[in-house]
DNA sequence: TCGTCGCTTAGCAAATCAGCTAAATGAGGA
DNA sequence: TCCTCATTTAGCTGATTTGCTAAGCGACGA
């Protein structure tokens, strides 16, 4: 992750392109956007396991999304013991999105960010 | 697209998780995106010419995203003599995106909505 | 220390995607 | 009518993605 988040700076222009570019791939996949949500609605917190098993896909398709989530700053892990802890980075998701999506939000006056695509 | 904002009726949940699934695939090509800013940027309004000559990749290449955003509902064609006229269907990709987005805004207290993805 | 549990890594196959070129279509103008 | 312009359709290719199974690895309990 090339997330800001990580640093006290602020994104420069293209590290939010990169941002936007991992999220919004990340988030294309349904199961990875189920993910999210079953995450966020137990709490935010929950082990490799406990995600896998509530989808029907088989453990190791489950582990590659959950990196794809982690590559894109969307989830962090935790090891807890033989465990895996993945944690949602909620703030991440609607920063990223919320901040793109903004952009149809006003009316179009100034003209397009330079590239934030 | 099975769009709500076609039909007067609210979507059923089938409907609203398919545009969730068409519009985040949508989103998901960098190229895509950009042409969705432009789009809005430009005054919601573009040909199929204004759009393509902006871009790096071949002209058809270009109208097939153009139809990929058009299957998601995100934009509508108007023929204008020999021209296309692209028009942004803003209303739906912020209702569309979100709404899902809203899910995690709420704290996660109720619990999920049944497979809204 | 040995087996099992929890999970990841490796690697393969099928499907999908995104780019391209060439050809087709349909409206408008000469 | 015939040519040209604006754009799409068809069809190919290479890259990427997603699923799978099998194997690996570190932590823990017996």
């Amino acid at each position: 992750m090339s997330n800001s988040s990580r640093s006290a700076r602020p994104a420069t222009a293209k590290e939010r392109l990169h941002d936007t570019e991992v999220v919004f791939s990340a988030v294309a996949h349904p199961n990875r956007r189920q993910i999210l949500m079953v995450l966020h609605f137990r709490g935010g917190e929950m082990t490799a396991g406990e995600i896998a098993e509530r989808f029907s896909c088989r453990w190791p398709t489950t582990t590659r999304h959950l990196k794809v989530l982690e590559a894109a700053g969307l989830v962090q892990v935790v090891p807890r013991g033989r465990e895996r802890l993945y944690r949602l980075n909620r703030k991440r998701l609607i920063a990223t999105m919320g901040s793109w999506l903004e952009w149809f939000e006003k009316e179009a006056a100034i003209g397009p960010p330079s590239r934030t695509v």
